[in-house]
RNA sequence: GCGGCCAUAGCUCAGCUGGUUAGAGCACAAGAUUGUGGAUCUUGGGGUCGCGGGUUCGAACCCCGUUGGCCGCCCCA
């Protein structure tokens, strides 16, 4: 058998995982119609200009990237925050405020697989723009919990940690670090998590190692994990800026408890979230259980519509990708079976009954139910195997006897009951019975 | 980019220290069965043993390479 490959980290779809992917996707796009985010969606292909002016050129490594045969260097999109920054920033004149949008896409990265991670993945995105409060965070947030919420995961099953690159930038200022100094600290406490104190290394070969005393402050900013702590640590050193920032922790915080969300969200300062261009709170979703990679993750990001060119525009956003969160939903049996079956399965005895039939069938399928029929001629015996073993509540039966009497036998496959009805009453008879079920 | 483990039918696997024509279960299909069910019985289609090379009288098995997969490191927008 000649063998074509599926490219390394890409997926297909069989009727049965696509049932499972579309499944998720329905109740996302329902959620975030329920909090009344507007769809949209944007081209795969992209300059990769786009991406190397939001991320660096280091960037180019980890995309599927070529010149096409314009001449243009494009890559196919790795995440959609530059492209839905452009098409806002485009007509951010003309757009109501504030901008609640949603995408759920397919994205490309050249990546090693790993579990929950692969080369080609959707994700879940939901961005707020034009809102500088944290209304925006409180939003989306909501959003997130929800979303996860929908297919019966609990508190029990997921959480999400909340901090706030602010905050460290105006403690570490406070403590009278400069920029480059808070850039390599932060570096530094998105690592600490999984390499304890050799996260520091890289910023003592840069900058000098840090005094024990400034190192127990960060640390200790670092294990926050509730607000107290977070005031209490605060106040310990003082400023405007950070007094006034608090204030914006416990206005979200309030607002999430409001609207019941507290037991989902905890304070973490640990979760600095990588890379730069995030300029405000910042949140992830992990499993309870801590197997797994991050479900979601997302934060403000109010400089980058300006740094793509346009007008500046504040912006909160977060994604789920579809292959850690299915992971979860199967560890949690949360995921259904799901079969296409049809409504109501024929049982066809012959050549004239066959015909007979097919104007039944087509009128039915017109009508909107779901119909099937053995294509070949088949014993009997067989037929009903089938019509079981399809998952349809009826079979309607097409014999000689039928036909000579013009009526139709309609048998129900659960209590295997049967009655006969005149051709006339068919349709009826079906709908009567499929919509009391 | 780096490391560990793995690769036999559509799926799960067996295959003895290297020895005739590579097996089983499940799944699929046909028949028993020309009017009543997920059963049973019989039969069948399916494999260049991931691919390439080497050792050997002889390789699914041993050696080298390669491709792909799983797991981890780096990265994670």
């Amino acid at each position: 058998m000649a063998t074509f490959q599926t490219l390394p980290g890409f997926r297909e779809f069989y009727p049965d995982v696509l049932a499972r992917r579309n499944h998720i996707f329905r109740l996302w796009r329902q959620t975030a119609h329920t909090f009344g985010f507007a769809e949209y969606d944007a081209p795969v292909l992209e300059p990769l200009e786009l991406y190397k002016t939001k991320s660096g050129d280091e960037i180019e490594a980890q995309l599927f990237s070529f010149t096409d045969k314009g001449g243009r260097e494009v890559a196919l999109r790795p995440e959609m925050t530059p492209t839905v920054c452009r098409l806002v920033g485009d007509k951010a004149a003309t757009l109501k405020r504030p901008i609640k949008w949603f995408s759920i896409a397919e994205f490309y990265r050249y990546e090693r697989m790993q579990k929950g991670r692969g080369r080609c993945f959707f994700q879940f995105n939901a961005d707020i723009f034009g809102e500088p409060g944290v209304e925006a965070e409180t939003e989306l947030i909501a959003l997130l919990a929800q979303c996860l919420c929908s297919f019966g995961l609990t508190e029990h099953d997921f959480y999400i940690r909340l901090s706030d690159r602010n905050l460290w930038f105006y403690y570490l200022e406070a403590l009278g670090l400069d920029e480059a100094r808070v850039r390599g600290v932060l570096t530094a406490v998105d690592r600490y998590e999984k390499l304890g104190d050799d996260a520091f290394k890289a910023y003592a070969e840069q900058f000098g190692a840090l005094s024990d005393e400034l190192k127990g402050k960060i640390l200790a900013f670092l294990q926050v994990k509730s607000l107290a702590a977070l005031e209490a640590t605060v106040a310990a050193v003082g400023g405007d800026k950070l007094a006034a920032r608090l204030s914006d922790w416990r206005k979200l915080l309030g607002n999430l408890d409001a609207m019941g969300l507290s037991r989902f969200v905890e304070v973490d300062l640990g979760v600095v979230r990588g890379l730069a261009y995030y300029t405000g709170f910042v949140f992830e979703a992990f499993d309870r259980k801590g197997e797994l990679r991050a479900l979601a993750g997302g934060g403000r990001y109010d400089n980058l519509v300006g740094k793509l060119g346009y007008a500046e525009l504040p912006a909160v956003g977060f994604a789920i990708g579809d292959m850690t969160f299915a992971l979860l939903l199967e560890q949690r049996g949360l995921m259904p079976t799901l079969v296409q079956a049809p409504d109501v399965y024929a049982v066809i005895g012959g050549e004239k009954e066959r015909l007979a039939a097919f104007a039944d069938i087509h009128a039915l399928r017109a009508s909107g139910f779901r119909v099937d029929y053995p294509m070949k001629e088949i014993a009997f015996g067989k037929q009903f195997k089938a019509a079981a073993e399809s998952g349809a509540k009826l079979a309607l039966i097409y014999g000689g006897d039928e036909l000579a009497k013009g009526v139709v036998k309609i048998r129900n496959l659960a209590d295997r009951s049967e009655l006969e009805v005149p051709k006339a009453q068919l349709h009826a008879t079906v709908r009567d019975f499929l919509s009391h079920d």
